[in-house]
DNA sequence: ATAAATTAAATGAATATTCAATTAATTTCA
DNA sequence: TGAAATTAATTGAATATTCATTTAATTTAT
C-alpha cells in the first residue's frame, strides 16, 4: 500500500469530509470506520487515532455542519439601502431552496435524531438555533423600530420563523407531492410577512412581489460575503 | 428456560411492543434483535421467526405507530353543536401536548430520519401525513361554508397546519428553553387562527379564549370515541 | 398426529478498538 | 550544510464483541 502522508490539519478534515459522504451514501447505520478508511485509502485506525472514537467523530461533524449556519456572512444585508427591499431579501433568503440545502436534508433529519441521544449534539444544534433565533429577534427589533414591521413579541416571532424554516424542509420531504419547492415557500413567506406586518393573510397572499431569481439574489449576496 | 407459548396474534404485536421500548431506551443504533429477545425472555431466533429480517420488523413498527395518528375517533367533533367552538376544539386538540406525544418524540425523529433511507417507511409515513391533511382540508372547506374561516386555499392551509404541528415538536425539543408546552403551542393557534380567519395576527394574539383544561377537553374527546 | 411455537446451536460477516511496528517529516545540533 | 534525534503520520495484525440470520431439533397445543 502507497502511503500518502498528509499533516494533520489536512488529514482531520478529510476524514470528516469523506465521513459525511458515505452518510449520504449508506446512512448512519451503514456508516462505519472501515468504509470511510477504504473510500480514503488509508487505514482505519488511522481515523481512531485522530478521533479516539467513532462517537467523537459524529460529534465533531456535527460541529463542522452546524458552522455552516453560523457563518455570519450570508446574513448580511446592509448593502441594500431601501430597508423594505432589505427585509425582503432577508425572508426570501432564510427561506430559499439554497438556503434549506446548506446540508444534505437527510443528514439535518438524521442528526435532528441523533440529538435525542447524544447531549454534545444536542447542544451544539441548540445553540446554533438559538444563534439564528437571537439574530433574527435583533433583526424584527430593528425592523419594528424602522416602521417596517409590527411584533409585539419578536422572540416569539423569531421562534416561528426557525419553525417555518425547518418546516419547510419536512413538507419538501413529505407533503410536496411533485410541485416545487418555491410554491409552498412563497406561501409560508406570505404567512410569515402577514404576521410580521400585522395584516391579514389574504392581503399578502400572491401578492408579495417575489423578488425574481430569487437564487441569483442568493448568490450574489453569498458571493458578496465570501471575500473577508 | 422456561417457555411460555403465545399465539402469533399474541406474540407478534408483543414484539413490536418491546421493540418499541427497546428504540427509547437504546435508539436504533443500540436496539438489537437480541436485546429485545433477552427483554422478553424469547429466544432472537423467534422474532426472525415472525419477521422474517430486521427491516420488516421496524416497517411493521412504524406501520403501528401510524396507525395510531389514523384512528379517526380523536378527530371527530360532530357532537359539539355551536361550530365555533367545535372549530376551536380542532385546533386546541392537535396542537395539544397530548397529541403531540402520541408517539414519542425521539422516535418520531427517527422514523422521520430512516424515511429518507427506506422507501416503505417514507410512503407509509407520508401516506399518514396526507391522510391527515385530506381531513383537515375537508374540515376546512366545511368551515368556511359556514363563515367560521376564510381560506382560499385550504390545501395550502392544511399543509400549514400539519408543519406547524410538526414545528411543535420541534421548537419543544430545542427552543423551549424550559418553557411550557403551551406558551409556544398558543402562539401557534393564534398564528394558524389568523391565518384561517383571516385578521391580523394581533387580534388574535393572546386573545383568543383557551379552553381552560385542554388536556382534559382532549382526553374527554378521547374517551367518547374510545368505544366504538 | 399434525401443525404451530419455540429453542439450540452454529454461522460468517462486520463492528470498533488496541498495540506495536514502520515510514516520513521536522527539528536539533555540530 | 548535513547527519542525528525526535516527532508525526501511517499501517499491520489481532482483539473480542456483537450482529442478523440459518438450519435443525424440540416442545406444546389442538
Amino acid at each position: 500500500m502507497i502511503r500518502s502522508y498528509q499533516k494533520a490539519e489536512i488529514r482531520k478534515p478529510e476524514i470528516l469530509e469523506n465521513f459525511y459522504q458515505v452518510l449520504i451514501e449508506e446512512g448512519f447505520e451503514g456508516a462505519s470506520i472501515n468504509k470511510i478508511a477504504r473510500r480514503m485509502n488509508i487505514h482505519p485506525s488511522l481515523i481512531i487515532h485522530y478521533f479516539k472514537t467513532k462517537e467523537n467523530l459524529t460529534i465533531e461533524l456535527a460541529d463542522l455542519l452546524i458552522e455552516k449556519y453560523e457563518a455570519p456572512g450570508f446574513l448580511k444585508f446592509d448593502h441594500i439601502q431601501d430597508l423594505e427591499q432589505r427585509f425582503q431579501l432577508m425572508i426570501e433568503t432564510i427561506f430559499s431552496f439554497e438556503w434549506s440545502r446548506t446540508i444534505d436534508p437527510g443528514l439535518h433529519f438524521g442528526f435532528c435524531y441523533l440529538s435525542f441521544r447524544n447531549a454534545k449534539i444536542r447542544k451544539a444544534y441548540e445553540k446554533m438555533l438559538k444563534h439564528f433565533r437571537d439574530y433574527l429577534v435583533h433583526e424584527l427589533e430593528f425592523y419594528r423600530q424602522e416602521g417596517i414591521v409590527k411584533v409585539n413579541n419578536a422572540k416569539m416571532a423569531a421562534d416561528t420563523m426557525v419553525t417555518l424554516m425547518e418546516g419547510l424542509e419536512f413538507h419538501a420531504h413529505f407533503l410536496s407531492e411533485g410541485q416545487t419547492f418555491e410554491k409552498y415557500a412563497n406561501y409560508t413567506k406570505d404567512l410569515v410577512i402577514s404576521m410580521l406586518k400585522d395584516e391579514p393573510f389574504s392581503s399578502n397572499y400572491g401578492n408579495y412581489p417575489k423578488l425574481k431569481n430569487s437564487p441569483k439574489a442568493f448568490i450574489e449576496n453569498q458571493r458578496r460575503y465570501s471575500h473577508d
